[in-house]
DNA sequence: GGATAAAAAGTGATCGATCCACTTCTGAGC
DNA sequence: GCTCAGAAGTGGATCGATCACTTTTTATCC
């Protein structure tokens, strides 16, 4: 009814003028809906009724010098992580901004770049980085940048003691059924998380008098678990692998069936994420169940602090991520040195 | 050292006053290098590199009227299509759009109204759908939304036929080895991929004559697939599973497992998508290989088109999904009736 | 009823880019 | 020297909001 020639979206000044008052006051109705005198807001809201109207956020961002929106950035082709991401995004939207996933293709440098021009561009307030990055010297960003902790190295304390506290738990475990040699398999290190894991594995090792035929570095892939347990000597010994993750593990098993061993029979396997399919494989992932939300929402309640140049909140309830025991672990054979 | 007060970022005046040009010679420059008189443009892009110049996209979009980006939304709770979307990413990145991808929660009404939200914010010019979304009568959306074909139906072409003849295909390779009872465990019945599998499926039975004890409505997840078999009657007869993914694949092999079927020695079973730990999982997984990046890219192409107001290109290349064959189908057991 | 304060509404500038309609400068070719 | 085309400058207007002020209206109190 009321198009422009050009059949544009009505603006502010329609709505005023359809309304009969001044653009202004539909702004301040926009903001807050109650400033207004009752009868004034009765046409004002009559006119946006009217005309559709929505207020153009290019042109609001552009005054107000905020987007209200922040971006998480993600390697592409790595694993999707998306419980996190629904509660991020829940969270932010909560505090009352639009989230948007990037995922970046490339190295870690090209994805530096990327996030330097999204940090630069006006577009976003504030990054959450969920892959590792190599912000090198030259950062004068202009927005916060929250890497994750639970995926690197900037966040300290948010995840990582609890990754940590976890792997030292497994093993434990795994040596209370009578486990003595362990391999690790890796995720790839330029992950923090992957990092932490393998440090606490081997000083685990190293604490407890075990011994350890390796710890592997993988890339996450059932491929690299497969490959870590099909290249071991036959002589090895080892009746227990903790993995980098499940899908790790998923790899390990079939390796080992692949050369004769049975699992849980010859060699216990944990795993990391608690996967919808673990639970279902056969045999049943033991596994670390993570509390993805609780990560999510942390990180966000961290950059929106940073944004908003409020003290950073600790991350005072630890995640708690608990061990969940299924059919791949279980005492070591019979003839296993102990 | 050039920063104001409010250390802003720079502004195209202040690199044009340091260039000693005007500003519009500025914004020439950004739009097209070689337009500008070698001597000048040096001088340019020193200011620009001395101001470390950015030019704040917000502002441009405003007076362009258009953003350059796109949308792609999915459902928070459903499974990341990650290859898809890393080949729709940079087939956008090569139409010169950025991609950000949003996450919805709750149902497909609470979904659409978000899409709707976003069409018409001005904040992007074209919506990637890849979750069921209801549009009901009333859209008179300012962007084009393409929904994807292998994920709903306003996409016809793309993927639909695709995934009826796969379906078709798997049947009568399972024929061939034997069996004449069948079970399809189906996905979302929002999803028009699940509704076109389950539909190939049933007109398939019909057409070679086969008996299927049931096509079972589950929701993409594992559970369902494992409750779909373990709720069946013990004298069903049923040897073969055609199931809606890998994951729901996973589980209905260990419902089978856990009521003594052997699989593929009692029952065989058939996926979808050739997921990662499809191949590593005991048995391995019998399914489709998808070319996710053919379909993501094909999405792209389609929606920039619609943007462009060009000729929607015609799906010509068909996605071409490959049957492969694994672990979990083998011929029937001996006393299967034929 | 009039003074006064508070609330409501209006006016015009502003954000940082592009676009427009000109004018002016520069240099090559004849 | 003249013409002509391309490059560059000038000075705004424009996009659609918000915001700092100013002005008008309304409410309150004596």
């Amino acid at each position: 009814m009321a198009d422009t020639a050009a059949n544009r979206p009505a603006t502010i000044h329609q709505v005023a003028s359809l309304a009969g008052v001044s653009h202004t006051t539909v702004s301040r109705y926009l903001q807050d809906k109650d400033s207004l005198k009752p009868k004034t807001r009765i046409k004002v809201e009559y006119a946006v009724k009217a005309l559709d109207y929505r207020p153009n956020l290019v042109a609001r961002s552009m005054r107000t010098r905020h987007t209200n929106r922040l971006a998480i950035v993600l390697a592409s082709g790595a694993h999707f992580p998306g419980r996190l991401l629904a509660a991020a995004s829940r969270t932010a939207h909560e505090a009352g901004y639009q989230v948007e996933i990037v995922s970046v293709e490339g190295g870690s440098q090209e994805r530096s770049a990327r996030i330097d021009e999204l940090a630069r561009s006006g577009q976003v307030e504030g990054i959450l980085a969920l892959s590792p990055i190599s912000l090198k010297g030259k950062r004068s960003n202009r927005v916060p940048i929250v890497v994750s902790g639970s995926y690197d190295d900037k966040l300290h304390g948010l995840a990582e003691l609890a990754d940590a506290t976890e792997i030292r738990d497994i093993v434990e475990y795994l040596v209370s059924l009578g486990h003595r040699t362990f391999l690790h398999v890796a995720g790839a290190q330029n992950f923090a998380s992957a990092r932490n894991r393998k440090s606490v594995y081997l000083e685990t090792i190293e604490e407890l008098g075990l011994r350890s035929v390796g710890a592997v570095d993988g890339d996450w892939s059932a491929q690299s678990g497969f490959d870590a347990i099909t290249s071991l000597p036959d002589d090895c010994g080892v009746t227990a692998v903790v993995a980098a993750n499940d899908v790790v593990a998923m790899g390990v098993i079939r390796g080992a069936l692949s050369r004769g061993w049975s699992v849980p029979g010859d060699l216990s396997v944990f795993g990391w994420d608690d996967e919808e399919i673990g639970r279902f494989a056969t045999p049943s992932l033991s596994t670390v169940a993570v509390d993805r939300e609780a990560q999510g929402r942390a990180a966000i309640h961290r950059l929106v602090a940073e944004i908003r140049g409020e003290p950073i909140p600790e991350p005072a309830i630890r995640t708690i991520n608990r061990l969940i025991f299924r059919e791949s672990t279980a005492p070591p054979p019979a003839g296993a040195p102990s």
